[in-house]
DNA sequence: GTTTGTGAACCACTTCACAGCC
DNA sequence: GGCTGTGAAGTGGTTCACAAAC
């Protein structure tokens, strides 16, 4: 598969893994890294590793390997990071409030801008450096702010709500974090998290592992 | 597929999903739901509903749907939840704090019993009814408290040692937050997730959207 | 008529294995 | 000799389409 046509969906959702491990690797100040070395450090096989980055084009050299600088800028570019993408949070509960001041973000190119709560007494009040906003202010702040990308951190029975505020004020890339499915319209990108779910999950393979051994590592969601 | 042999992987992670769907629907009063309504509403095609049920056993009526308490008590038993699972958290920073008030948690069936940090400052601390203790008393108590489950929300660099100390201490399923790729032994259960990771997917799906549009929907985990 | 359960067809992803390049 | 890039083979998952059950 020669340089970027439509890049496999599995292989989406491993380029933000080979992003981290090469972060590290720069940081160990390894020049370049074999398929062998990113396989392993991210916990998949080698030759999963060179198919996922053949997909982006050939930038490995045989013999030497992958050069970190030059991978981590092209991965960047195809995800379209880098630019830092303006984050709103959308329901300032526990979760909100951790997520808001969640540093795994930052540090991969996202900024949170804005944070919405329906109560009005959380309204007003100082979260890091953001003042809570009533719901009324998302579309103006949403605009105002260049914000593209959403958390909805809310009670489920407010996210459908909250979702179609959104997509109205032209947020297109929502995150869920609310335990209830979303319908959005075309167009519109939505992903799901739920950590109910993944505990479930666990729970699943966990009463497995008496019997058969089963060692699961997976990448979230998914 | 008659009754319950091996269930594929991407089925486990679907089950979670229908058992959310069909609280809803038990909510309602609602006595049976066809795959179709169960589909619909779990964001899923029908025909994936009635195989990924079929690994269960045949627990439908033709012509007339699921039995929704009779289904979801199957998917409990399956999963392996229903007798309440008791948890540690290890890390009680922002995430940490937040997931040990989540309620998503206690209303599928587990229940936070143990936090843990590392900081002697937040040690004694309260969260909740639960007080922090130090790393030294995870041994201990997590045998006295029957810990079966921990969520790691550790910094990254923090991680592999807690997860060492967890797996010392017999604690074999964890579900880790830290931007981190773990190793654990054979038969120890390992899930992650990297909310990094899922903002920079939605980033690569956003970026396309303009030409060609995709909608994503995906459940956790995967 | 409705809706399940399931073989069969299809599609996507993973892994193998090796030719090609350093 | 070492390592990538990639066809080919293998695996697993999804969707179709229909017979069987109600």
């Amino acid at each position: 598969m020669r340089a970027g046509r439509r890049i496999p969906e599995a292989t989406v959702a491993r380029l933000p893994v080979y992003l981290r491990v090469l972060h590290e690797a720069a940081e160990e100040r390894t020049a370049t890294v074999s398929s062998e070395d990113l396989a392993s450090r991210a916990g998949v096989n080698a030759a999963q590793v060179r198919k996922d980055l053949s997909h982006l084009g050939s930038y490995g050299t045989r013999g030497i390997g992958y050069n970190v600088v030059y991978l981590v800028r092209e991965i960047n570019r195809v995800l379209g990071v880098g630019d830092d993408r303006r984050v709103a949070i959308v329901g300032i509960g526990n979760l909100g409030h951790a997520l808001a001041g969640y540093g795994g973000f930052v540090s991969r190119g996202f900024r949170v801008v804005a944070a919405f709560d329906a109560d009005p007494s959380k309204v007003g009040s100082r979260l890091g450096d953001l003042t809570v906003l009533p719901m009324s202010d998302l579309g103006d702040a949403v605009s105002e702010k260049g914000v593209t990308m959403a958390l909805i951190t809310t009670p489920a029975h407010a996210a459908q709500g909250v979702a179609d505020a959104l997509v109205a004020a032209g947020v297109a890339s929502l995150l869920n974090f609310a335990p209830t499915t979303l319908q959005v319209p075309e167009g519109v990108v939505l992903r799901q998290v739920d950590l109910g779910v993944e505990l479930q999950i666990l729970s699943f393979y966990e009463q497995r592992a008496g019997r058969d051994v089963r060692d699961e590592a997976t990448l979230a969601r998914a």
